[in-house]
DNA sequence: TCGTTCACG
DNA sequence: ACGTACGTGAACGAT
């Protein structure tokens, strides 16, 4: 996969950086006017000081450091006040896109080929994960408009087609699995959408009377209960009442009563051990599971439960290219392996394979690493990464 | 080199 | 009262 690369389309990113940077100088003025003078709108520093001492704006929250934080969530806050704030969030985004993505990429990839290789680095994740750098193509942007467009660059080579493999929700299976809860084995087993299984589980009522902002808030649960979310946590990110987020945890805990043994089971294992384990049994040491700090210890305790859920799903993903590798050079394919990113594959194809790989590509990784519960793979292909999803 | 911020799963 | 969901990598500013 590294030496392969992936193909970019340099002309796509030109075209997003010129927008780009006329936008970014829209926004630069009207922050100047608003701020009443210019700064380094990049230096929080300076940033800082515009904002708390010379608008007088409140301080949300402070770093680590114990100065006035200007992170996102500060900014959000912020903004029903002051017209500043907005327009910051809306430079933030922008130029992260730019000088992270946009320039970056466009420079680095090679002139005659038109690829870009990054380096997958296999023993640097304490879990197991693949992480990859220079550059890292593992967090490509998706969740903007603006993000999304730059998934457009990502193409195959000419006359083939890209093809994106995904596990759909395969932590919360491997959960299933791990804690063998009935009622969540049971609602993957029946094939259901699990996070309106949960809402209606949660709030007592028919799956088909779910509404969105219970479905919403069913899914930050059940995403959060494997980390070790606290009614805290999880009330900022309902933006809700620490009130209504113990409430359902509380509800969520005694819904799935096997998912909540097996969190206190977990943590009491890295103790007695010191030690937590994947299904196959990577491991990864906690020792400060057992300091006498609380909030070191706590940090041990959410590690404890997160490492073999987030560690199997590596060990899945590896076992899957394995044998995906093993029947390419078997069957004598074109198509190659490009991109692994924790819970998807990406390759290029020609269009004669497709068929052929879109069904290898499901098989091994549907039945890569049997865990007791059914294992979903969403396959997609398109002319660049974003269609192929 | 460190701290802050923010991109992804 | 403490700090507050796990795992990463990179850009930028300050030192």
């Amino acid at each position: 996969m590294e030496m392969e690369g992936i193909c970019i389309d340099s002309g796509i990113l030109r075209e997003i950086s010129e927008n780009l940077a006329s936008e970014l100088k829209r926004l630069e003025a009207a922050i100047y006017e608003q701020a009443g003078e210019t700064f380094k709108i990049g230096s929080t520093q300076q940033l800082g000081v515009i904002l708390f001492e010379k608008l007088g704006l409140r301080v949300v929250a402070k770093t680590s450091k114990g100065k006035p934080s200007t992170k996102e969530s500060v900014l959000l806050e912020l903004a029903t006040e002051h017209p500043l704030p907005g327009l910051l969030l809306d430079w933030r985004k922008l130029s992260k896109l730019k000088n992270t993505y946009v320039d970056t990429l466009g420079d680095l990839t090679h002139p005659e080929t038109r690829r870009i290789h990054t380096d997958f680095n296999q023993t640097v994740a304490a879990t197991g994960r693949l992480s990859s750098s220079n550059p890292n193509l593992q967090n490509i942007p998706v969740r903007t408009d603006v993000g999304r467009e730059i998934r457009k660059a990502f193409v195959p080579r000419e006359g083939w087609t890209l093809l994106a493999a995904d596990y759909v929700q395969i932590e919360l299976r491997i959960l299933a699995s791990m804690s063998e809860d009935k009622a969540l084995l049971q609602d993957f087993a029946d094939g259901k959408d699990i996070h309106t299984a949960t809402a209606a589980r949660v709030f007592h009522i028919d799956p088909d009377e779910v509404e969105r902002d219970q479905r919403r808030k069913a899914k930050e649960v059940n995403y959060g209960i494997p980390y070790g979310v606290s009614p805290w946590g999880l009330a900022q990110r309902l933006r809700s009442s620490v009130q209504e987020a113990q409430e359902l945890i509380e509800q969520y805990q005694r819904t799935y009563p096997d998912v909540s043994r097996w969190l206190v089971e977990t943590v009491e294992e890295a103790r007695d051990k010191g030690y937590v384990e994947t299904l196959l049994g990577r491991r990864r040491y906690v020792p400060t599971i057992k300091a006498s700090n609380r909030i070191e210890r706590s940090f041990a305790e959410r590690v404890a439960v997160n490492m073999p859920i987030q560690g199997t799903q590596a060990d899945m993903i590896k076992i899957a290219m394995v044998n995906i590798h093993r029947r390419m050079q078997a069957e004598g394919v074109q198509s190659r392996m490009l991109l692994q990113v924790h819970d998807e594959l990406v390759f290029e194809v020609p269009p004669e394979e497709e068929t052929t790989m879109r069904h290898l590509i499901e098989t091994e990784m549907v039945n890569a690493l049997p865990i007791g519960v059914p294992v979903e793979v969403d396959v997609n292909t398109g002319a660049n990464w974003l269609d192929a999803h």
